[in-house]
DNA sequence: ACAATATTTGGTATCGGTAACATGTTATCC
DNA sequence: GGATAACATGTTACCGATACCAAATATTGT
């Protein structure tokens, strides 16, 4: 169509210098009121739209975060991409978001295209990177954060919780209650550090429990699903009840084994305990209700948020632990 | 830290021009290969790290593709997004994404704030805009694509089904099954045109087939979940027998019901039916299984991506309906 | 009324790539 | 061997906003 409007042809109509709308259009305390009027109604009636990129490409600033999420289609990661969205863009800063697919080659590729963006800092699931993609990231002079984790050897900041600990709880809560045979539902396979972190957090519990070791029910590949839990347990139909307790990576997989199990008559608690991670929705809302971990989701993005907001002053290596709790169900 | 490294730096290592240097980086043929690799070679040795800010000004192309969704927090829209951004970055274009609340205000703002990044093309959830939003769009000289809707007056191009229509299935198919006195679960509040269309449809069928009409159980605001499911049967407690089947707005609605019955000591679907609606894993998942309509997300996306990279050549305007269809479940 | 100060406005250069065009260099053909 | 074509490289200008500094205008105090 007709070209692009710019500040100078704003300019122009006003009859002032580019400088002035400039100014004026960015709440510059030094244009007279009547001017930054006139200023503002001409642009709007000319239809004028502020071009960011030019912006971002003359103060050197983008005003973008990216962000890294091994998947987005998970209940608590998108609570906390949505918590953090909306703190930064308190900040005026919007999130470019990037998804890994649980890998870190795609985790590199999409940090690579990621840094081409200037982003003015970068936020990361996770604390296992490519060595590639670390050394892409040092060589960068912005602000790295790493979440949902606390990564022995952390990049930058850190706002995150330890998924061997808090996958504990579940291990130390079955073994009070007297579960010894437990089984643990996840992937082996795929990139998802956090569940391989639940995974060796729950053998060790139990060995220092002195119950016998956890046998793996390995799902396939993260990310892993409802789908996934119900078809382990009916793979194995009742021959599910040689454990006491199915310890599941996640409530989704935790509520497909409970579905699979009432579909096989068996009672949930009474013939097998079942527990997830991750307080999903589904967790509080099935019937029984499953007993869980609960994970501050919304806060680690607010966290974050909060953390690169008062970065500017406060430069400290900041390792936030948000922690995480037991959350007793009704399948255990 | 150090100044950043420019091509201008790495044209001067190598003792060519910055053109030679921006042309080896970009596979332009006219360079010839020894020279390519040295360039290549000193750009990694150098660290050097690509500006897309200066080319999206330069070329005024940002390589960005707008996308607003209601909610990232979905998993039918998580993966419709999925889906476009794979798709897209085929056609070596980046996501850029905002999310509206199902609000239409909140749209409004966020399309303002996406247009000042110069998208090459903007792509929206649903087909109910503001009016300013609807002027500052079509002010803009690139594609719009509308999802998951099939808008009456069309912004621009369209992918989607009809919501009311997909929702009758489910009230046809249980007038099949002998079901006659319907609720229907879902907000009445908040901009969620899609659940409201989805009303409308099962009302009109009921009318069609001429049930009572159908009965409106107002979950409050959108975006509904499993626990308004859940609290809407926990409150009527058995009283929820007047009904023979619920239809709700989505399958976490519906399977909140569904849990909320199981509680009440209720049996589905002999004592009461229910539907529900997007096809979600938990449908498939639940004992028993939801019936449901089965909603194309992942085709959604992939369909406007090919749509977003053949439009240079085939500039018709598309509408694309990519239907839906019942899904039985153990539920009806 | 005039100097001193505060406020408002303008001019110029620039961020890092790349389009368009010009020029230099090497292969190809009769 | 010389003309022509094919390939490789260089030069210049520019995308739109804004930092920086200079200049003009308005306000204040005595």
């Amino acid at each position: 169509m007709s070209a692009r409007v710019t500040m100078r042809d704003v300019a122009r109509a006003v009859g002032v210098s580019p400088m002035t709308v400039s100014r004026a259009l960015r709440d510059d305390a030094t244009v007279s009121a009547r001017r930054r009027e006139e200023i503002r109604k001409t642009a709007q009636d000319l239809g004028y739209v502020y071009d960011s990129t030019a912006q971002a490409f003359r103060t050197q600033k983008s005003g973008f975060v990216a962000v890294t999420l091994p998947s987005i289609n998970n209940a608590n990661f998108a609570e906390t991409f949505r918590a953090l969205s909306d703190g930064l863009s308190e900040s005026g800063l919007q999130t470019l978001l990037g998804s890994t697919g649980y890998s870190v080659e795609k985790e590199e590729d999409l940090v690579r295209q990621l840094l081409t963006r200037n982003p003015e800092a970068i936020v990361l699931t996770g604390g296992h990177h490519s060595a590639e993609t670390r050394s892409l990231l040092r060589a960068r002079d912005i602000p790295i954060i790493e979440m949902w984790d606390l990564p022995p050897d952390p990049l930058g900041h850190v706002v995150g919780f330890s998924n061997a600990d808090a996958m504990a709880l579940n291990v130390r809560h079955l073994a009070k209650t007297g579960r010894r045979r437990l089984a643990f539902v996840g992937a082996t396979q795929g990139d998802d550090f956090r569940g391989l972190a639940r995974r060796d957090g729950a053998m060790a519990a139990a060995k220092q429990l002195e119950l016998p070791p956890i046998e793996i029910l390995d799902v396939g590949r993260a990310p892993v699903t409802m789908t996934h839990g119900t078809d382990v347990v009916a793979r194995m139909g009742r021959d599910i009840l040689k454990y006491d307790a199915l310890v599941c990576v996640s409530d989704p997989v935790a509520f497909g084994c409970l579905s699979a199990c009432q579909r096989l008559g068996l009672s949930v608690p009474d013939d097998i305990a079942i527990t997830g991670f991750g307080q999903f929705e589904v967790a509080k809302v099935s019937t029984p209700r499953i007993t869980t971990v609960g994970v501050p989701a919304r806060k680690i993005g607010q966290e974050v948020a909060e953390l690169l907001a008062r970065l500017p002053e406060d430069n400290a290596r900041d390792v936030i632990d948000v922690g995480a709790e037991l959350v007793l169900g009704e399948t255990s």
